[in-house]
RNA sequence: GGUCCCAUCGUCUAGCGGUUAGGACACUGGCCUUUCACGUCGGUAACAGGGGUUCAAGUCCCCUUGGGAUCACCA
């Protein structure tokens, strides 16, 4: 059997899509799956549309998931040569024919036939011309077969079959010389030698014209898997008012590309009761026969929940380094003094459903002069808090070993000697360790900041709490 | 409107003729706990409707309904 080839064709009119991102994503994993050959192409026949800013968005995003490919990117703009001699050629054979009608024609006659209520088609008024009009502007168009069926066997749907009779003959070059999508497409994807092309379903209706373009060009048809769109959570098609539809922006959101593969692939696809996959378990266990026919509702919840999830159990150096950018946003540069990096996580790791959140987290560690929250101390600090804080600084300035568990006892034992309960003492030294009433656990914290680091925030806080 | 696609908890889904219809997110009750979380035990919640086929239908067929896509000199 013949290597499979595969493509993502992308076009470069805006950044890359989680739609797209996840017809990439299928795309690249059958590639590896199966041993074959993932290529990247940027559809930019539409030279107006397309800009340099978004090739480079698009293709920082395929980097960001990483999705890496065999071949290209290819650009389309490349090809106009090639695709002029496949438009010369179907000229010349008579599959095609110049169409003299103007867009504004055109135009008048579709809306006329929508307000009927008949159905928009080109009504092949230049199909039999003979004549050659010299200079005066033309497109061409493809002579498309007026009876009979196109029908495919879909990898996901099954088999779609359409009545040639409800296809137009659809232009294949514009006035401009410049060609059209649906002709390029089949151009380039033969060309390249694609055998199985995914994309997404909303091109399910191109299909039939272009395997008849194949056709009349002599080219074998690939196979073809539409995939189901996504869905917002009002059952329309995602779009931005659904919130962020750019893979990059959930970047920024504090996202992890692991979590985004893991929740796009299982949007539509499933492997039995499985939820978590790794890109090693999703070229092992990954199919296309797997993925289901029905549009998906995008669910942010769980894809925070997966991402939760990968936080809790990654590398912490990894995070570290992913983690710096949000923190040089809040102002914070580890580097120029504060507890490790790398332990200031390992307290964080399983409280944060995002990078960002962590960020905002972890700002207390940096922050040596804080400002607590007035109204956590006017609940928590009692007259007798100042009395307990010091008590607790002695005995914690004489502990050997100031790690977590030690750092307990010690807390333990003042408790006792004190006669009261975490609970009076807990809320107040939180505060003065972190500014408020939510945080890791105070011996954890302890431990992180250090000794030296915790007597003086507790120092502050005695001298700022006996006046209560 | 024409054409095409789709239809199991609110959401993502398992199910491939015989199941107490399973899992996950979300929601929710208990436990754990100095906070917030995590974790853990439990709960609420679905086969769109109607006809067939069959001893037997969430599973197969048809219709209805509902949703989506598409009908460009965009891709």
């Amino acid at each position: 059997m013949s290597q499979i080839r595969l493509r993502f064709a992308p076009s470069p009119t805006g950044y890359l899509h989680i739609g797209g991102a996840r017809t990439a994503l299928f795309n690249w994993l059958l590639a590896k799956k199966s041993g074959g050959i993932f290529i990247l192409r940027i559809e930019d026949t539409d030279v107006a549309r397309s800009t340099q800013e978004s090739v480079d968005a698009i293709l920082q995003g395929m980097e960001w998931l990483g999705l890496d490919w065999d071949e290209g990117p290819y650009y389309q703009s490349d090809n106009f040569p090639l695709y002029r001699e496949h438009v010369d050629k179907l000229l010349a054979e008579g599959k095609a024919y110049r169409c003299y009608c103007t867009a504004e024609e055109l135009e008048a006659k579709r809306e006329k036939a929508l307000a009927e209520g008949r159905k928009p088609k080109y009504d092949g008024t230049c199909r039999s011309l003979s004549d050659e009009r010299g200079d005066a502007p033309f497109v061409v168009r493809f002579k498309s077969p007026e009876d009979g069926v196109t029908a495919f066997n879909d990898l996901i749907k099954g088999s779609i079959s359409f009545n040639n009779e409800e296809l137009d003959d659809l232009i294949i070059q514009r006035t401009d010389g410049t060609p059209i999508y649906n002709f390029v497409v089949v151009i380039d994807d033969a060309s390249m030698g694609i055998t199985t092309v995914i994309r997404g379903d909303d091109h399910i209706n191109n299909t039939p014209r272009q395997i008849l373009l194949y056709e009349a060009l002599g080219y074998p048809v690939p196979q073809f898997a539409h995939v189901p769109m996504i869905l917002g959570a009002d059952k329309t098609r995602l779009s931005k008012r659904h919130g962020a539809t750019s893979v990059m922006a959930y970047r920024d959101m504090g996202l992890l590309p692991e979590a985004m593969v893991n929740y796009l692939v299982r949007l539509g696809w499933s492997h039995g009761d499985d939820e978590i996959f790794s890109k090693e378990e999703l070229i092992e266990k990954f199919t296309i026969e797997a993925v289901g026919k029905s549009a998906g509702v995008f669910n942010p919840d769980k894809l925070l929940w997966l991402n939760a999830h990968y936080i809790k159990t990654g590398n912490t150096d990894r995070l570290a380094g992913l983690l710096l950018p949000f923190l040089s946003e809040r102002g914070v540069d580890p580097a120029v003094g504060g507890p490790p990096l790398s332990a200031v996580i390992k307290t964080l790791q399983e409280r944060s459903k995002t990078m960002l959140e962590m960020a905002d987290g972890a700002l207390f560690y940096y922050t040596p002069e804080l400002t607590y929250d007035e109204e956590a101390v006017a609940k928590h600090v009692k007259p007798e808090t100042s009395d307990y804080l010091r008590q607790l600084v002695a005995a914690l300035s004489d502990a050997p070993d100031f790690t977590h568990d030690p750092i307990e006892a010690v807390f333990k034992h003042v408790c006792s000697g004190l006669g009261i309960k975490m609970g009076q003492i807990g809320p107040a030294v939180r505060i003065a360790l972190s500014g408020g009433t939510v945080s890791p656990s105070i011996y954890e914290v302890m431990e992180v900041l250090g000794k030296e680091e915790i007597c003086r925030r507790l120092e502050v806080a005695i001298a700022r709490f006996s006046g209560v």
